[in-house]
DNA sequence: TTTTCATACCTCGTGATATGATGTATACCG
DNA sequence: CGGTATACATCATATCACGAGGTATGAAAA
């Protein structure tokens, strides 16, 4: 997919990942990989911006003798959800334009 | 609109706004004016970047003594809205995705 | 006449961003 | 012992939208 269009929902699609059940990032991945996949750097640094904009927090726990984050959604990532909804009508708007000229 | 999203769908949007009819900068922005605001030094960007990329070719006209630069869709152009309609699909399955997990 | 507004173009600097490459470390399987 | 899966992190790079600012003309308003 186009790199452009991948961005506007890569951190909605993160946010989404772990609404339901807390996730660390190496699940995250493999969930999503059916959806989209994406690299470890890109996660992280999407995780990180999230978290950064108090859309989730984080809490580390250990597993097995490894690390693990888990990452909880806020409210505020709760909304950012919601917010995204909305924005899908304006962009369903502009898909309708770009589909009307291309009659 | 989120910046993130926006920037997926700008250069296709473009391209559809000269798609049936040349066209030229100054008209584009008040042609999407309803659908999407942008800005002369967003546009500017955008069509020298399409420029580039081949999917547009350039004209300069002189109308009642101002320069005019009309813009012609190429063939590389129109695959570039084919393309955007398949990726489209992929978008909407990560929405689905999205309002899956939003239940 | 002078000023303002619409038309029409362009460039530069900045901040935001995704991603590949790279690195660290543990557990498990053959 | 070597490879693979798990699990984290950082850095450099390239791409991009956008505001701020600039140039120039014609028409309308003051």
């Amino acid at each position: 997919m186009d790199a452009q269009l991948r961005r506007g929902v890569l951190d909605v699609l993160v946010l989404s990942a772990i609404k339901n059940e807390d996730s660390y990032g190496y699940k995250i991945i493999k969930d999503l990989k059916p959806i989209l996949e994406l690299s470890e750097s890109t996660l992280y640094t999407i995780l990180k911006r999230l978290e950064e904009g108090k859309m989730l927090i984080v809490r580390s726990e250990e597993f097995e003798g490894r690390l693990r984050k888990y990452y909880h959604i806020t409210d505020k990532g709760l909304m950012r959800i919601e917010d995204f909804k909305n924005e899908w009508e304006e962009l369903m708007n502009i898909y309708s334009f770009i589909l009307e000229e291309d009659k």
